[in-house]
DNA sequence: TTGAAATCCTACTAAAATTGTAGTATATTA
DNA sequence: TAATATACTACAATTTTAGTAGGATTTCAA
């Protein structure tokens, strides 16, 4: 019931991506000092966003990436599903190809319904910007 | 980010000892047989129910299981946490013992509580006897 | 043109979790 | 005492997770 480390990782990669997005490249080493994650990992993860065109990259000396749109036009939601695969709490719902044979009478299904709409209602609306924003809250009660 | 056969198995053998909660003992063969999971296995789920008080147990022959309390008094929320560990999505955050060494600072962990949250409010607001009653509904369902 | 910096790609692997099975012991009833 | 049923514990196959490793390719700059 736990959201990998890819998930994980992949939403605060973007995060910082979208806190250093000032038009330059960012580079993975740059990402893996301040998130402390390894430079390897973070290039599987970031393969998997690359390839959904969320980031865009440059190879060779002073590449790095960058956001392909603005922040305000990701969801958490994109970001998990895509690098988590599905936010669906169980297989045997009828969102899912492969759903259980006892689908249509077993009534437990309308609680993981339920839970996987409670959990899209969150992950599709809060946005990359909402964090950033937060983040730059945070980083002012740290002045005060 | 799926919820394990263990608190899904747990809960349909809650509901099936709810259906069948006549003041009889229910036995496992009979719990194994409508529901199609091996005894074994619902031995060892069913363990956990009874050592946390949810359901009584008698040996020998005549014996089985039941309900210790009424359906409504059992939620959704007890019967997974107790058979799942935890409904939380992550470890890093307050709620967790081993939490993250960047809680605090982490916004992402703003995303991870509220995901908990619309959890517990989905899973803390069902109970067994609103099952009973959806499952009640859709045997009349199927009589029309 | 060569070296450094960076992404790209694919394979591999250790550890942990999941999903059970198996065997035996114990208790109860008829 | 035989049949029925739970209780307990160990084990094991499979899958998932969480990375590491190594080399290839691209680009810039001296």
């Amino acid at each position: 019931m736990k959201i990998s480390t890819k998930g994980r990782y992949a939403l605060r990669l973007m995060l910082d991506l979208a806190i250093n997005n000032t038009g330059e490249n960012v580079t993975l080493k740059a990402i893996s000092e301040r998130q402390e994650i390894s430079i390897k990992y973070l290039e599987q993860i970031i393969a998997t966003l690359n390839r959904a065109g969320y980031v865009r990259s440059e190879r060779g000396a002073g590449g790095g990436y960058r956001l392909t749109m603005k922040p305000e036009e990701y969801t958490v939601g994109m970001i998990l599903r895509l690098t988590e695969g599905s936010l669906t709490v169980t297989s045997c719902t009828g969102d899912d190809d492969n759903h259980c044979e006892r689908y249509g009478e077993c009534v437990t299904v309308k609680v993981w319904e339920k839970i996987n709409k409670a959990i899209a209602d969150v992950v599709d609306n809060i946005t990359l910007a909402d964090l950033l924003e937060e983040e730059r809250a945070q980083a002012n009660d740290f002045v005060i």
